[in-house]
DNA sequence: AATAAATTGACCACATTGGTCATTTTTGGT
DNA sequence: ACCAAAAATGACCAATGTGGTCAATTTATT
């Protein structure tokens, strides 16, 4: 039972109809998302969808469990030895960017899935939620030394800075992600630039 | 003709409306929004709604012109003999600001015409953004002082992460500017402090 | 009280919905 | 080359939702 079917299917074209899927979901929520046009976007006929998935929810839930598991291994990745805040971002960033090449809803997916309204999915999303993700979003920060960063600056505003680079560059770079094959290098060098500002503001000079 | 059944109403019915359409609009597109669900949140009746406006489309795009009426009047607003960036952007952050308290969505709500795919209405809406919106944006940053940045710093990529924390810091705040009504105070006051650490980032130090 | 203006919601023809299933196509073993 | 099993198809369905209308009712104005 569970999705046998679905994952006998080439994976090629299990990710385009789970690309397919989420980019109807976060287009149009969950109720209003329409089997129709994702099976017309993953090229597929109707009936084969509701051969893979029992109906829409089955369809949504597996998404998001899938989401999920991959958000988790990448956190399982973080080197958790790694002290130093920048290096820490720099390989979640990288891990992330990898992830965003296979699946570039996937993180728009997730987050549209706590925006969900639906009374149909609102519970068990919130239930499924609740846990894991918090979890795995602490180990980002965890066992930083915040020693290096300068006394005059805070360190909670400093990550939000952070964080909010790091949405906004990604944000920026999604098209080009898609359109490039190995875009890495040079994005990554860009990348480094905005780091190394933010460094040096950040932390104590240490010449 | 034109809108004046509309513009006749009180205004705050005007704004309970303008609300309720936008936020469909924003959460369903331009073709999937309901009138239906326009009229249910705005709690007026159906034929109210087709008594104000002509159609749909009527109403889609009086809300756009609306909302780049309130846009220019923001850039208006600019006091352009203010060279320092930070002050400048203290003056739009804060104009901005009253606006969101009256018309939560209508950032999205232009964000979300940019998107737009429908084909009833995607050339439309881009020969009316293409002139007007890029041209207010551009005043921003005009005749800003950008001596003051320090040498090793790129003024563009400063610029990107000031912006991506501003959008950012709007986004936190959102949910508290709708609770509150003269939050004002102690939320520029935590702005002002982010607005500091960019500034001691970004600057040359001139003690 | 009489008239005009504004508001209502039942109603319409039509489009789209999630889901089914008899039929066709593809597959793999012999 | 053949056949049976598996996979894929899309016409089809009842149900729901759509944008929009309009005769009837309520409210405001004279």
């Amino acid at each position: 039972m569970s999705y046998s079917k679905f994952h006998s299917l080439p994976s090629k074209k299990q990710v385009r109809i789970m690309n397919a899927a989420m980019k109807q979901f976060v287009q149009s929520g969950y109720e209003k998302a329409s089997t129709n046009e994702i099976v017309k976007e993953a090229q597929i006929s109707k009936g084969s969808l509701f051969n893979y998935f029992h109906n829409k929810k089955d369809l949504y839930f597996y998404l998001i469990e899938n989401a999920l598991k991959i958000v988790d291994v990448i956190f399982a990745e973080v080197d958790i030895t790694e002290r130093d805040l920048f290096k820490r971002l720099s390989q979640i960033g990288f891990i992330k960017l990898k992830i965003q090449q296979k699946y570039p809803l996937l993180f728009d997916f997730l987050k549209s899935t706590q925006l969900e309204q639906s009374p149909e999915v609102k519970n068990e999303i919130d239930s499924i939620m609740m846990n894991i993700l918090n979890v795995s979003l602490s180990r980002v920060y965890e066992n930083i030394d915040f020693s290096k960063f300068r006394d005059d600056v805070n360190p909670e505003k400093a990550l939000h800075i952070l964080n909010w680079t790091m949405l906004g560059f990604a944000e920026a770079q999604k098209e080009k992600i898609k359109s490039f094959e190995s875009v890495g290098i040079e994005l990554m060098a860009e990348w480094d630039e905005y780091m190394k500002m933010l460094k040096r503001a950040f932390y104590k000079e240490e010449e």
